[in-house]
DNA sequence: TAAAAACTTTTTTTACAATAAAAGTTTCCA
DNA sequence: TGGAAACTTTTATTGTAAAAAAAGTTTTTA
């Protein structure tokens, strides 16, 4: 059943962001009151489990940006900007504190996992290009402001800090990227 | 002497950009062509070594930076940026990469290192509440400023991604002040 | 006097067996 | 049929003794 797949899925990506990588089988199946059969079933094993559960998490957000990417209602800087909250938008249902975990244990789905976060740049790396040749923005190498965006995430995923001021994170990552949008403009 | 004692801890410095904490007394005896005996002439313990290193190593750059807060010539908001660019001087000579090392093999040296970096923020954190009164710049949580600039040094440093471009160390630590002062700019 | 080297003591690493936990399978039952 | 639980097999964790490495001291040497 189509169906179970996704309830599976989901009780992945919920047990990882409790307990990073450790969790079992047996934790997903008693969440979702399910047999282990049932898993095994839909899924060969857990790698398979894992390599399935990244495609599904980035579906949603690979639509939202297609989205963003065709609306014809926003101009240049707008979509990027858009388009740099949108990655975001991934991160925060996945918890980057606990991703050097899967590094470990399983490096393919880290993998897979590091080129569907690249390739989501990729997107957004055409249009800084563009704007920057339409001289919209500052020249600056692209992955400098890539390690700015994905720095500051991790640190306020990572830090107190920001817990401590009565900012959420959700305005902490709007105000990033206004400085860091506002900082290209020329 | 008390040019033996500067040398040692030059020393200690070179040895953990090199080694990170893996670095031994005879390590440092045999890079100075001293014995071991006159490092325990100048310093009780290791401990002691790595404590005045800390206590040595921001010497410098406290210096700098009270040179930069006195010079009248300067406007509020050149400051604020010549001393954020003034921390990361520090973070050069050092490597955030190799700093949690010392987190687990010397709590002590490495509280007394993260006291050290959070007072240089302090009078960065004056300067830019002061900028914020005057509305030179945004009203922004100066936390959210801090964790952005941190973050981005810590990439910087432990990506390669900036080495494939031909943008070095020290333009992208420029390049990312300008971007954080510039988008701040009201 | 201080470097070099030899030395003792403490700390860290390694190796490996015992144990525990988790993956994956099978059986039973509603 | 699919959940619950019992089961086997594989993987990960823990404890510990032996070995290695490093801290710190003493002796030798120049």
């Amino acid at each position: 059943m189509q169906e179970t797949r996704q309830q599976i899925m989901d009780a992945v990506i919920n047990q990882f962001n409790k307990k990073g990588m450790k969790f079992t089988m047996d934790d997903i199946s008693k969440e979702l009151h399910i047999s282990k059969k049932t898993i095994y079933k839909e899924f060969y094993d857990k790698d398979e489990l894992f390599f399935a559960t990244v495609d599904y998490g980035f579906s949603a957000i690979k639509q939202k940006e297609a989205e963003i990417i065709a609306d014809d209602s926003l101009n240049l800087v707008t979509k990027i900007s858009k388009l740099i909250v949108c990655l975001p938008d991934n991160y925060k249902n996945i918890d980057f504190r606990m991703v050097y975990q899967i590094k470990e244990k399983y490096p393919k789905v880290y993998m897979k996992l590091a080129e569907r976060i690249e390739s989501d740049w990729g997107e957004t790396e055409k249009l800084l290009n563009k704007a920057m040749d339409q001289g919209l923005i500052k020249k600056v190498p692209v992955p400098l402001i890539k390690l700015m965006v994905e720095g500051s995430i991790e640190k306020f995923l990572s830090s107190d800090e920001l817990v401590k001021t009565d900012f959420s994170y959700e305005q902490s990552l709007n105000g990033m990227i206004d400085i860091i949008i506002n900082g290209l403009r020329t």
